[in-house]
DNA sequence: TTATGTGCAAACTCTTTGCATTACC
DNA sequence: GGTAATGCAAAGAGTTTGCACATAA
């Protein structure tokens, strides 16, 4: 599937959940998922906020913080955050998975363990705890990091 | 060991501490450092600062940071952030663990799993990754919050 | 005595909210 | 036409900073 009907697909899913809260369509709410889609690093609000300008100039911050929170809640995005540094955001792909954060540079990496998946069910299970969902953060140095 | 020794050797390490530093001691941070000692939950710089004030009527939110940041830099204390809902600070009682947050009461457990700690090494080891730390937080229902 | 720590208030950053206006259905 | 969404500006919350004074070494 090619890039463009995938974003059309987002678009699609959003504009069904909008109608199924009886809520109104619109264009800003469709760019910010659009620079979402596109995007290929974790962005903060104020950094959507520059891309989705060259959509709509006229768009204020505002507006991105409430899309933002209307997309988290409806689990079209997914946030994270570390230290004092604010929440960063990136697009819910559909598949689950944790970070690494490298110290150095900043970068931050992806990866899915099924391994560990499956033991935070167990330890969760014997404390009684009803585990609904999780963040991991692994915190070092980057392979490129390290060689310097 | 009875708590009252404890607490001094914790005033002890950060008296020598901050001598290695060149810095000077303070009866304030002392008094911080006793607060988090007798705390038995996660607490907020606000809630800190409460507390503090208790012992030091005049002390001010500002050194309740400064202090913070302080400890937090040379490993004395730990904080934990989740959500938009700022830092919460712990004395770290040099055993490792991680957190089970309950999103219906906002209750903190704390956990610690050998094989989850291994594994999460052997998943950075194989991404060439130098692991240094790391931040778990369960997500859930705590046991009680199940009830109603 | 001299550098560090403190208290206070102002400044800053990030985020939310109220309100008049615009846009969707 | 009626209701939700937006943009703007102001308000909030949490945290940091500058400065004069207090205090430890």
């Amino acid at each position: 599937m090619n890039a463009k009907k995938e974003l059309e697909l987002y678009i699609e899913e959003l504009r069904t959940l909008v109608k199924k809260r009886g809520l109104k369509h619109s264009s800003q709410r469709e760019q910010i998922l659009q620079v979402l889609f596109l995007a290929k690093e974790h962005l903060t609000p104020e950094e959507i906020h520059q891309k989705v300008k060259e959509l709509s100039p006229g768009i204020g911050l505002a507006t991105v913080y409430r899309t933002l929170s209307f997309l988290e809640k409806e689990h079209l995005v997914n946030s994270i955050s570390f230290g004092n540094e604010g929440k960063k955001y990136e697009l819910n792909r559909g598949e689950h998975h944790d970070h690494m954060i490298c110290l150095e540079c900043g970068k931050i990496l992806e990866f899915y363990d099924e391994e560990l998946e499956r033991l935070q069910e167990v330890v969760a299970k014997n404390s009684g705890f009803k585990l609904l969902t999780h963040e991991m953060i692994l915190y070092g140095i980057c392979p490129e990091c390290q060689k310097k």
